[in-house]
DNA sequence: CCAACACTTAGCCCTTGCGCTAAGTGTTGG
DNA sequence: CCAACACTTAGCGCAAGGGCTAAGTGTTGG
């Protein structure tokens, strides 16, 4: 078990705080700088800072500094590997409903 | 901002650790005791209990004890929350895209 | 040129998370 | 009845997370 997938930690423990959820949803509409992101936050600024940082450490978004302002904006790709987990777990759902209804069915068949 | 949405940074806090991945995944497959389950996640039974105790209390499983075993199930509606806050963030996204679009075919047409 | 601006770094504090051991509770098979 | 079983509780230790202040760096408008 424990399966190494460091990425996915990374990725869940980004959107697991309402301050970087709220960064993410932001960025949705568009890029913004730190500056204006921070603003919207109930926080200093470098408190503030380590929020993006951690959603560019684990691939959430992308930045970039031109002059003094950093830019940000969404690395839309990121969230595929949600999804994607998402639906390998609803793919063994399905498999155990199949197995369950195959079960049934050849119940009802021994009948 | 903000939100206080703080049912969400439970489930994602739940699934960032990779124990807690693990049992989910397990409990797609159908129900299983706290037993089985700590039998093949590398930490002693009092540890692995509170990965349990964190996915119960977040809703991902449900549990009940009959006589001294406690058994496990996954909670399957509680990741609609997950899926629904992807599905909104892209719409977010598209919504972005329509607006870019209009303003591509606009510039275009002043031209 | 220089003050204002937009971060950025460093470091502190406190809480939470996640592992452990040791000991306790309630069930159950023989 | 009682030993084995399947948790469960209590409490400890350490690392990480998330907030803060204070001070530093590099850009830029006037």
């Amino acid at each position: 078990m424990a399966q190494h997938s460091t990425v996915l930690d990374g990725v869940f423990t980004a959107l697991a705080d309402p301050t970087r959820r709220a960064v993410v949803r932001r960025l949705g509409g568009g890029p913004a700088s730190v500056g204006d992101l921070a603003r919207e936050a109930p926080m200093t600024l470098p408190s503030f800072m380590k929020h993006v940082r951690v959603l560019e450490s684990n691939g959430l978004i992308r930045t970039a500094k031109t002059g003094r302002v950093r830019t940000c904006e969404l690395n839309q790709e990121r969230f595929a590997l949600v999804e994607d987990w998402l639906a390998e777990q609803r793919s063994l759902w399905a498999g155990r409903t199949d197995r369950m209804e195959r079960f049934v069915t050849q119940s009802k068949e021994n009948q």
